[in-house]
DNA sequence: AGCACGCCGACT
DNA sequence: GTCGGCGTGCTC
C-alpha cells in the first residue's frame, strides 16, 4: 500500500509548481486515489490548502519530515488519467502553473475555497469580546474585509496567544436535491394495508398500489410520483408518518434546456458530403488518429457531416466532442444536436449557471452523456473513450484563451485525438492560414464541400467604392446603391442584415478621399493613433510620427479618424427609412442574459425588417427571408496593426455574405469600402478562398509571419510606464544573448492600448523557426520575474498569440 | 498566496 | 528601550 502521495498544491507559484510529497495516514489509506482533491497542511503556520493527487508511491526524494494529508475532498477521482497527462502537457506548452491548468479544466464549483476563522483560545475580557467578537466567537477572518483597526487589534491578540486562526477548505460543489421516496415495507404488507384502507381513503390506496410497483432500493422523486398517480405530496407525507414509505433527499440534475426537442433523422447527403462522412468514419472505425480539414462554403451542410460522423462513433460505443465558438452556441444550434442524439447530449458553456455547468460535467463524467457540445473550455470535458472530436469554425480566434493558461483549443483537440486514437475534424468555410497550410503539407486530410445543399447559388456581392460616394454625398454611413437596395427590400417585405465593423474603432487614420492609411516605413503595418501623446505609433518597431492633417498621398484635408457606432447608424437609418422596423444587436443591447436570443427570435418572426449589428451577426445565423446583407465599413479591421488583419477581414466578409439568400430567394451583398482594390476585399467579393490563401501566404512569407514562423509574445505591465519598459528591455537583452541569429525579435514596443486599468503594457514578439534555447530562456525569464512581481511587475508569455497588438 | 522571520524608525 | 512597519525566503 502506498505510503506517500504526490500532491500539486493550490498555490500558484514557480517553486510550488511540482508535486509535493505528503504522508498518507492509515485511516485514509484506502481512500486516497490519484486524481482526487485533498487538503494538506502547508507552510509554517496552521495554514491548510487544497491540492490534487498526481501520484502515489512508497518513496520520496524529499529529505525532510513529511506532513500528513489532512482530508480527502472527493469520493472518486475528478481527473481521468488522460486529463492528468493533458494538464502536465498544457502547463509545459503554455508556460502556466500546473494547478492553474487543472483548475481551468474543471467546472468552477470544484475549485476549493479556503476560509479562515478566528476565535479566542483563552477567556477574553468583556471589553475585548465586545470590540472584536460582537457577534460571538468564532468569527470569519478575512483580512481584506476587516477594518484596519479591528485587524490590528486581532493580530495583537494573536501575537499574545489569546486568539487563533483556523483554516477550512470547502468545496462548493453540491448536487441539487429534491425529495425522493421509496417503499419502507415489503410488497405483501403494503398490499394488506391497501386492502384495509381501500374504501375510506382512495388516494392512500392508490399510493399504496404504486408503492408496490417500485424498486425498494431506488428513490423516485416525490414530484414524479405525484405526476404519475395524481396523489398529492401531502398524502405522501402522511404515508411517511405512518411508516409506509421513507423520504430521502434525491440528487437531481439541473436541466438547462428543458424544452422538448422534436427528434430528427439523418438527412440525405449529397456526393461531397458522402465522401467526407465516409473518410471521417473510416478513421473512427479503424480507431486511427487522422486529422481532417472540412472546407465547406457557407450553406454546404457541414453540420450534417458532423452529426452523421458522430452517429458512427456512438454506434461503436465511443463518445464525441463537438466544439463550437461561444457566439455560435445558440439554442438553435444545441437543439439541432439534441434533436439527433437526445438525452445523450451535454452542453458546456459560460451562459450556464455554475450549478448547471457542474451538473453537465457530472453527467459527462458518469458516462450518462456521450456527446458533448461546447465552447472553448469544453475541450477539457471528462469524456472517456473519445471516438471523434469536431471543431466547427476552427478559424475563430475565441478558441484561444487570453488569460493563463493561454491555450488554443485546437491544439488541445489534436492532443486528445492523438491520445484517444480518434479523428479530429476541423471545419470552416474560411480556414485559418495555419490550418490550411498544414492541410497543404499533408498533415490534415482536406475534404471539400464546394456545393451549397439544394444548389442555392451563392449571393451576388457588390463592392461599393466609398471614395466615390463621399465625393458625391455628404459624409454619411450609407452609399446610394445600398440605400436603393434597402428600399427595394422594404418594398418587397424581405429582411436584411446590416453589419457595422467595430474592430479598430477610431484607432487609425484614413483619408476619406483616397483611402490612404498611414503605415510604418519599416514594417508595412498601419500606424495606430495615440491620443494621449498625439502621435502615430507602430506597435512592432516603435516608430513614431506626427498625426497628419493633410493626406501624404493626395493632399486632401479629409484625412481623419475612422470609426462610427451602431447607435449613431441606427438613428441615421431610421431617418432615411422612417417606417422601417430596426433591431439593433451589439454589446450594449445584448448585455442582459437571453437578450441575444430574444433579438434573434424577433427577427426570425419577422417582427423587424432590418437587423443592424456588429460582428456577432456574422456567425451562423440562418434566416431564409434575408435577401440583403450590407457591410457598412469593411475597412476597419484592415487598419489594425496586426498581420492577421487581411485574414480577419476576408473571413468576416465571407461569413457575413453567407447570411444572404439561404432559401429560395436569391441574395445580394453590398460591401462598402474605401479600399476596393485590396485583395482581401476583392477576393471576398469573388468568394475565392483559394486565391486568398495563396495571396496571403505570399504576404506572410514576405513578412516572415506565421505560418512560416512560430511566434511568442512577452508582455510586461506595471503602473509605472518606465518600469514596464525597462523590464522589457532587460528581457530583450536576455533573449538576444541566448537566441540564434535567425530569430527575429520585434520590440520592445508599447501595446496598442498602452494603458489599461492604470497599467502600462510593453511587449516584445519573437519570430523563429527552430530555437532550441527558447524554452530554457523563457523559463529563466519566468524565474527571474518572480522577484519584481512583488512590486507589481507582471510578465506574461503567450505562445502563438492571436493578437499581436 | 500567505506566513514567519528579520531588520529599521516613532512611541510608552 | 519596545512596538510594529514592510522587505525577503520558504512552504512536502
Amino acid at each position: 500500500m502506498a505510503q506517500i502521495g504526490q500532491i500539486i498544491v493550490d498555490v500558484p507559484t514557480m517553486q510550488t509548481n511540482e508535486p509535493y510529497s505528503y504522508a498518507i495516514p492509515a485511516d485514509l489509506e484506502n481512500q486516497v486515489q490519484v486524481g482526487m482533491r485533498v487538503t494538506v497542511p502547508f507552510g509554517r503556520g496552521h495554514r491548510v490548502v487544497s491540492g490534487v493527487v498526481v501520484g502515489l508511491s512508497d518513496v520520496t526524494n524529499f529529505d525532510g519530515q513529511l506532513k500528513p494529508i489532512q482530508s480527502v475532498l472527493d469520493l472518486a477521482p475528478i481527473l481521468t488519467t488522460e486529463l492528468q497527462q493533458l494538464a502536465a502537457w498544457l502547463a509545459d506548452t503554455t508556460y502556466a502553473f500546473r494547478i492553474t491548468c487543472i483548475q481551468t479544466m474543471l467546472p468552477s464549483l470544484l475549485k476549493a475555497q479556503t476560509e479562515r476563522q478566528i476565535q479566542p483560545t483563552v477567556p477574553l475580557t468583556d471589553q475585548e469580546m465586545a470590540t472584536y467578537f460582537p457577534d460571538g466567537a468564532p468569527r470569519a477572518f478575512d483580512t481584506s474585509k476587516l477594518a484596519d483597526t479591528t485587524l490590528a487589534g486581532l493580530l495583537r491578540l494573536q501575537r499574545a496567544g489569546k486568539v487563533e486562526v483556523t483554516y477550512q477548505v470547502t468545496s462548493k460543489a453540491a448536487a441539487k436535491t429534491t425529495t425522493g421516496i421509496k417503499p419502507a415495507l415489503p410488497v405483501a404488507k403494503l398490499q394488506e394495508i391497501q386492502a384495509e384502507v381501500a374504501k375510506r381513503a382512495p388516494k392512500q390506496a392508490e399510493l399504496l398500489a404504486y408503492l408496490q410497483t417500485m424498486d425498494p432500493d431506488k428513490l423516485v422523486a416525490q414530484s414524479q410520483v405525484s405526476h404519475a398517480t395524481g396523489v398529492s405530496t401531502a398524502v405522501m407525507t402522511t404515508a411517511a408518518d405512518k411508516g409506509w414509505l421513507t423520504k430521502q433527499p434525491l440528487e437531481v440534475y439541473r436541466d438547462p434546456f428543458h424544452q422538448p426537442v422534436t427528434p430528427t433523422k439523418p438527412l440525405k447527403l449529397n456526393a461531397e458530403q458522402q465522401v467526407a462522412v465516409t473518410a471521417i468514419t473510416k478513421a473512427v472505425d479503424e480507431q486511427r488518429t487522422e486529422n481532417f480539414l472540412v472546407e465547406g462554403v457557407t450553406g454546404s451542410g457541414k453540420t450534417e457531416v458532423y452529426l452523421q460522423s458522430i452517429a458512427v462513433a456512438l454506434q461503436q460505443h465511443r463518445t464525441a466532442l463537438m466544439m463550437v465558438p461561444e457566439i455560435a452556441l445558440t439554442p438553435q444550434m444545441v437543439n439541432r444536436v439534441k434533436a439527433r442524439f437526445g438525452q445523450r447530449v451535454a452542453v458546456l458553456h459560460s451562459g450556464l449557471s455554475k450549478g448547471e455547468q457542474y451538473d453537465e460535467w457530472r453527467r459527462i463524467d458518469q458516462g450518462e452523456a456521450t456527446v458533448v457540445v461546447g465552447a472553448r473550455s469544453a475541450i477539457f470535458a471528462p469524456v472517456r473513450n473519445l471516438g471523434i472530436i469536431i471543431m466547427d469554425e476552427e478559424h475563430e480566434s475565441s478558441y484561444k484563451q487570453d488569460e493563463n493558461p493561454r491555450y488554443h483549443a485546437r491544439d488541445v483537440a489534436l492532443w486528445r485525438g492523438k491520445y484517444n486514437h480518434c479523428p479530429v475534424v476541423l471545419g470552416s468555410a474560411t480556414p485559418s492560414l495555419e490550418t490550411r497550410a498544414r492541410a497543404a503539407k499533408g498533415l490534415y486530410t482536406r475534404l471539400l464541400l464546394a456545393k451549397r445543399v439544394n444548389d442555392h447559388p451563392l449571393p451576388t456581392v457588390h463592392i461599393v467604392d466609398m471614395r466615390e460616394e463621399v465625393k458625391q454625398r455628404a459624409d454619411g454611413d450609407f452609399s446610394q446603391p445600398l440605400l436603393t437596395a434597402i428600399q427595394e427590400r422594404l418594398d418587397r417585405h424581405e429582411q436584411m442584415v446590416l453589419m457595422l465593423n467595430r474592430r479598430g474603432y477610431s484607432s487609425f487614420v484614413m483619408c476619406r478621399d483616397c483611402g490612404f492609411v498611414l503605415k510604418c516605413p519599416n514594417c508595412d503595418i498601419s500606424l495606430t493613433l495615440h491620443m494621449d501623446t498625439h502621435t502615430m505609433k507602430c506597435h512592432y518597431c516603435g516608430h513614431e510620427e506626427a498625426i497628419p492633417h493633410i493626406c501624404p498621398n493626395c493632399h486632401s484635408r479629409k484625412i481623419r479618424y475612422y470609426g462610427t457606432g451602431t447607435q449613431k447608424v441606427e438613428t441615421a437609418l431610421q431617418k432615411e427609412f422612417p417606417t422601417a422596423r430596426i433591431l439593433r444587436m451589439d454589446v450594449d443591447s445584448t448585455r442582459r442574459k437571453g437578450a441575444h436570443e430574444k433579438i434573434l427570435r424577433q427577427f426570425g418572426d419577422h417582427q423587424a425588417d432590418i437587423l443592424l449589428g456588429t460582428q456577432m451577426i456574422a456567425k451562423g445565423l440562418d434566416f431564409p427571408n434575408v435577401t440583403l446583407v450590407g457591410v457598412l465599413n469593411a475597412d476597419t479591421a484592415l487598419g489594425l496593426p496586426d498581420f492577421r488583419a487581411s485574414e480577419r477581414t476576408f473571413q468576416l466578409l465571407t461569413q457575413v455574405s453567407g447570411r444572404a439568400g439561404r432559401a429560395e430567394k436569391p441574395g445580394e451583398v453590398f460591401i462598402q469600402t474605401f479600399n476596393p482594390d485590396h485583395y482581401a476585399i476583392e477576393l471576398a467579393q469573388q468568394q475565392d478562398y483559394e486565391r486568398f490563401f495563396v495571396t496571403e501566404m505570399h504576404m506572410r512569407h514576405q513578412g516572415n509571419y506565421p505560418p512560416y514562423y512560430f511566434a511568442v509574445q512577452l508582455t510586461a505591465s506595471h503602473e509605472d510606464e518606465a518600469t514596464a519598459a525597462k523590464a522589457m528591455y532587460q528581457i530583450v537583452g536576455t533573449l538576444q544573448k541566448g537566441l540564434s541569429k535567425d530569430a527575429i525579435v520585434l520590440g520592445p514596443t508599447p501595446k496598442a492600448i498602452a494603458r489599461v486599468k492604470r497599467k502600462y503594457y510593453y511587449q516584445v514578439v519573437i519570430k523563429y523557426k527552430r530555437e532550441p534555447q527558447l524554452r530554457p530562456l523563457l523559463e529563466k525569464i519566468r524565474q527571474a520575474a518572480q522577484i519584481p512581481a512583488r512590486h507589481g511587475l507582471a510578465i506574461t508569455i503567450d505562445s502563438e498569440p492571436m493578437n499581436f497588438m
